[in-house]
DNA sequence: GAGTGATGTATCGCGGCGATATAATCGTGT
DNA sequence: ACACGATTATATCGCCGCGATACATCACTC
């Protein structure tokens, strides 16, 4: 997921690492906190596997005065990558939190897949809510009052979201349409 | 965490690790998903610590014909770290799913327990709120479709968990009161 | 010129997950 | 009677991501 979100943001401009970070929480701070502590390491992962190369000092020179940073920018394999990633959006699972990931980066991304994501989401939403309605009507009255509560709240958000997703699909469909 | 939903629910009985994820699941399926994975090296990790003992042969006598099982228990030890993790509930952050744990057990919670950790929870949620709505404003329209989406979605849901909050905590002051 | 806070890179241990292996037992259909 | 799949049950492995921590530079202010 942080490989995705590195290699999406990559296609933006080179950036170095504390940069990405950045970027990152504004475009995903609305539901995933990312850390330093996996940052780097991913980093190094990717650039070992050839997804990304570190920019020479003579590209970063324009911003001099400036201290130690390591530039990265995206090679071919690294854009092939994000697409195959893009393309085998995995069957999600409802605390999976790469859909709001994918989301992040639809401006990206060819309208089928969108299409697919979006409905790959709401099904698995969906068979979230029919098991938390069912759980709720089943138990009744004899479970903890603040089990109950953690249900309840589980399963209106829930229905929120599918809601929600309702919404971003019809959009799409409209967009498809027009 | 894994480790405290552990304890806790060994409060109730003596249980073997499948039992234990099943129960887990009615009791937090709501909102976290545990899986086999952790379940059985965090066994081991309890019992190593001394925290939870297998029960012997003699006392899982009674369900007999069943298959191999490795029923345990609580020590002393683990009911003392089960309030230990209680008394000391840290500083929550916001994707922190440690709330959702601890609100399942409180009714083994003592009420002044239960309400430092739900204003605890209350706090991060709306610093994390008022961080959104700033974002929010500040980006205005410049910003992605999708993406305004994504922090429209996490404002609401974030603004409707403090709600709820507020909810609890009300009836938890009437609760003190009467 | 001291202190504070943001910028910047990096590592370590650990908790938890998904995939996978293995095996007994139960239920159901034929 | 038996076969087959579902459920019960325990366990390991590698990987991902987090929190804590360390350390250094730069900008700003008192």
């Amino acid at each position: 997921m942080f490989e995705f979100a590195i290699l999406g943001l990559l296609h933006e401009a080179p950036m170095h690492g504390y940069e990405l970070r950045k970027r990152l929480h504004e475009l995903l701070g609305a539901f995933r906190a990312f850390s330093f502590g996996s940052l780097y390491p991913t980093l190094r992962r990717l650039q070992r596997a050839g997804l990304i190369v570190e920019e020479g000092p003579e590209e970063s020179a324009l911003s001099w005065g400036r201290r130690a940073r390591k530039v990265y920018k995206l090679t071919p394999e690294g854009k092939e990558r994000f697409a195959d990633l893009l393309a085998n959006a995995g069957p999600q699972t409802w605390d999976d939190d790469s859909f709001g990931v994918h989301l992040a980066f639809f401006s990206r991304t060819p309208a089928d897949i969108r299409m697919r994501i979006l409905e790959g989401r709401r099904r698995c939403v969906e068979e979230r809510r029919e098991g938390l309605r069912a759980r709720l009507a089943k138990t009744g009255e004899q479970i903890d009052r603040y089990t109950r509560e953690l249900h309840r709240m589980g399963l209106e958000s829930t229905d929120r979201e599918v809601r929600w997703l309702n919404e971003l699909i019809a959009h799409e469909q409209a967009e498809q349409d027009e």
